[in-house]
DNA sequence: AAAAAATTCCCCCTTTTGGTGGAAATGTAT
DNA sequence: ATACATTTCCACCAAAAGGGGGAATTTTTT
């Protein structure tokens, strides 16, 4: 287990505890930690959480798969982002289990994952459908650069200057941006960008 | 304890079992299965999350204390908003513990607030601290509501028209949160609201 | 009751944004 | 190679935002 919150490692490891056929082999504060372990001893499972001191879950996942690809990683996490849940699953992992879980579900991920299939916790999978069927239209990367300067409070004068771009094409990119997303204005635009973890 | 979280219900249980002196009297997953609890017993400490399903934790501490003085309130959160932190303490809390505390913060904070004084795990005086230092200027109720439409994306004719003042009124209040907070422009102003909790 | 703060409105003027409708030049994937 | 998407730019024009200043009225606080 890795897992910087210390109430959260007590509720886990309690849970465990009363399960026979599960036995926590460590626990870690960070993921450098964690690969040094690993370099001796590969667990069947390592739960992870995704927001670790030392680097992203992300990182933490795509590292682990690639030095030792049998292990499973079941993610655990507070957010709630489809854009992350889909993300780790790309980066490797076989689950993912938000921190409001039942307890069951933790004991859960564990045997359905060691069982080489995919496990995601009730709140997780409602995420997931529900950003299917909401998704949101992508940024490009030009468009999440202008995106970041405008939310800086920066005009399009002065975010031509940085881009090394014209006026109108910052306005253009502006405007797509509306368009894509059918608000009204920056400030609509800003508040969505925020809201669904954009900038 | 009033926790909807079974991991976290889990872990505190796991920390307060191995303390002689500290007993849990009980675990509610709501506030209102806590209220109607109380009207038979009251413990000496409630730990109480933030984000219950029913109630905001603001509503329910100011309950408990209107109706059970003597109890005191430790508030358990992965918010570290300051301003939740003060609005907390004034509604009656005694404690204030994040989420990140190490397992003898939550034992310490119960036997400090039984004592009468106040508690804050290490990462919420820090927050609290850093507030202090760089507090943000309050809004009016006025401007609140102003913001709020902002950030939804209606204009200054369309706020106008939805609070029944002018435009200029409208423009005025814009102008002066811009002021107030330092930025040059509506993006900027959303940004900042929405990552300061105003809105 | 007096002082302070909030809400309301006005002026003038410049800059920025947003709407419509293009189009050419790169990349990028099939 | 050939679509497709991205990035770049253009014109025109209306609407909105923002900067400067001022002022009257109502609420709230002291």
């Amino acid at each position: 287990m890795v897992e910087d919150h210390p109430l959260v490692k007590e509720g886990i490891m309690a849970i465990l505890a009363d399960e026979a056929d599960i036995n926590c082999a460590g626990h870690f504060y960070n993921g450098t930690d964690l690969l040094y372990r690993l370099k001796s001893f590969q667990p069947d499972v390592i739960l992870m959480d995704l927001d670790l001191p030392d680097m992203t879950g992300l990182d933490l996942c795509r590292k682990v798969k690639n030095l030792y690809p049998a292990v499973c990683v079941v993610a655990l996490s507070i957010n709630n982002q489809a854009g992350i849940i889909k993300k780790m699953m790309e980066n490797g992992a076989s689950g993912y289990v938000l921190k409001d879980a039942a307890q069951h579900e933790i004991t859960e991920a564990i045997r359905t994952v060691v069982k080489g299939k995919q496990y995601f916790s009730r709140s997780a999978s409602l995420y997931l459908r529900k950003a299917d069927t909401s998704q949101l239209p992508p940024l490009t990367r030009r468009e999440k650069q202008v995106l970041e300067k405008i939310a800086d409070g920066l005009t399009n004068p002065q975010i031509a200057e940085l881009l090394f771009v014209d006026v109108s094409t910052v306005n253009s990119h502006r405007k797509n941006m509306l368009a894509k997303f059918g608000v009204q204005n920056t400030a609509a635009l800003i508040k969505l960008a925020i809201k669904e973890n954009l900038i």
